[in-house]
DNA sequence: ATACGTTTAAAACACTTGTTTTAATTGTCA
DNA sequence: TGACAATTAAAACAAGTGTTTTAAACGTAT
C-alpha cells in the first residue's frame, strides 16, 4: 500500500525532493525528454521512489503540473475579482483583464526559490506540449481561468461577436506562451536589444500588443479599400 | 556507400513514401514521439531504409522539415518582392506584410494531397519543438525571411523602436503557431462558434489580431494615467 | 550469362525506457 | 523488546528505441 492513500496532506522528504528536480528537469527538456532515472539522480533518490510515491510517471507530471499552475491560476482568479469589484458592473479595462492573466506567472516566478526560467517554460510547457492527451486534472485547472476571462472579456469588447472573442483569446495565449517558452530565441535574436532577466519589460510589451490584437478593427469593418 | 552521396536530385519510389509517411506521423505526433518503426509501417517499406536512405532519424526529420518548409518560406519571399515592388519605395502596409508571412501556410496547404492539419502541424512544430537544438540547416531556413520581414516591418511601423520590433514578431509569431498547432483545441472550446476548416477565416482573424498588436500604443505612451 | 553496384530484407545489437519484484531497513506503537 | 507498517534499496523485467550487420534479391551493362 503506497503512502498516497493516505488522507493527510502528503508531505515527505524524498517526496518533495523529486517535485523539485523533476519540475526544474521538465522545464529544462519537456516531459517526454525526461527519464525517472535523470530526476531520482538528482533528486538523490531511489528509482522506485517515483513509483512507489506517485504511481506512474504520468502521475509524476500532475503533480509537477498543478504544483506550478495551481497557485498562478488561483491569483489570476483572485486579480480578476479584485478587479470587477472595483469596476462595480462596469467592464474592466483590457489592460487589466490582461494584467490579470499574465502577471501571476511573474509573480510566482519571484516568490518561490527556482530559477526563473523554470516556472515560465514550465507554464508554457503544459499547454503547449500536451495537446489533446492534457489529462482531465489539469483541464479542470484551466476551465474556471479561461470561462471567467472570457465573459470578462467579452464584455470589455462588446463589439466583437462571442466567435471572435474566442479567436483573439487563442491569439493572446498563443502570444503568451511563446514568450513564456521561447523567451531566450527572442533575446538571441534581437542582438542584445531584448534583454533578459527583465520580466517587467516582457509584461508590458505583452500587455501592449494583446491589448492592440484584442481591440483591433474586425477584419470585415476594416480599411475599405 | 548509401544513395545520398549521388550528385543527382535523389528520387526513388520507397524515398518518397518514407518522407510522405513521416511527414503525416510527424505532424500528429512530433518527431520525439514517433518511431522509424512506426514510419516504415505506414510506408509499408523496410526499416532500415530510413538509415539507408537519411543516414539517421535526424536526417529524416530534416528532409522532412525542408520540404514542407522550404516552399513555404520562399513563396513568403516572393509574396514580400511583389509587395515591396508594388509599393516603389513607399511601406508596405502591415496587413500586406503579415498576408505574406500567413497565407503561404494555406497554399502549401491546398496545393499538396496532404490532409490540411499536416502541414499546419509540421510547421507549427519545426519551430516550437525544436527549442535550441533546431539543426543548422533549419535557422538558415528561417533567417533569410526573418530579417526580410523584420526590415519590412521596421519601415511600416516607424514609431517603434528596433527593441519593439523585435518583441512584437516575436508575439506574431507565437500567434501564428499557436493558431497553426492547437487549432483543434480553438474549435473544441468554441462549442461550435469556430468552424474547423476554414483556413481563410483563420488568416483572416489571425492578421486582425496580429496587426492590432502591431500597431498597439508602447505601452508608455499609452493612457497617462 | 557473368559480374557489379544498388537496393531490399531480416536479424541482431546495444541501449534506454517505465515499471515490478523482492529484500533490507527504518520508525513507531503496544 | 517485539511486531507491524512504512519506507528505502537493489536488481530484474519486459518492451521499445535507433542503428548496424549480414545476406539476399534486383537491375543493368559488359
Amino acid at each position: 500500500m503506497s503512502v498516497s492513500e493516505k488522507n493527510q496532506p502528503e508531505a515527505s522528504e524524498v517526496r518533495e525532493r523529486i517535485l523539485d528536480a523533476a519540475e526544474e528537469l521538465f522545464a529544462e527538456q519537456g516531459f517526454d525528454a525526461v527519464s525517472l532515472r535523470q530526476i531520482t539522480t538528482r533528486a538523490e533518490v531511489n528509482l522506485a521512489a517515483v513509483n512507489y510515491y506517485f504511481g506512474s510517471k504520468g502521475g509524476l507530471v500532475v503533480e509537477v503540473l498543478a504544483r506550478v499552475v495551481g497557485p498562478i491560476n488561483q491569483r489570476r482568479l483572485q486579480m480578476l475579482d479584485e478587479a470587477e469589484t472595483q469596476a462595480a458592473g462596469q467592464a474592466v479595462e483590457v489592460e487589466t483583464i490582461l494584467a490579470a492573466v499574465f502577471r501571476p506567472v511573474i509573480v510566482s516566478m519571484n516568490e518561490s526559490e527556482h530559477s526563473r526560467q523554470v516556472v515560465m517554460k514550465l507554464a508554457g510547457r503544459c499547454m503547449s506540449e500536451a495537446g489533446s492527451e492534457m489529462p482531465e486534472a489539469m483541464r479542470r485547472l484551466f476551465r474556471e481561468v479561461a470561462d471567467r476571462f472570457c465573459a470578462s472579456l467579452s464584455k470589455a469588447l462588446p463589439r466583437l461577436s462571442a466567435a471572435e472573442v474566442f479567436w483573439r483569446m487563442h491569439f493572446t495565449i498563443g502570444s503568451m506562451l511563446y514568450a513564456l517558452t521561447q523567451h531566450e530565441t527572442l533575446v538571441l535574436l534581437s542582438d542584445g536589444k531584448v534583454l533578459a532577466d527583465d520580466a517587467e519589460k516582457a509584461l508590458e510589451e505583452l500587455v501592449a500588443f494583446t491589448a492592440g490584437g484584442l481591440r483591433a478593427q474586425n477584419a470585415k469593418e476594416g480599411a475599405g479599400k
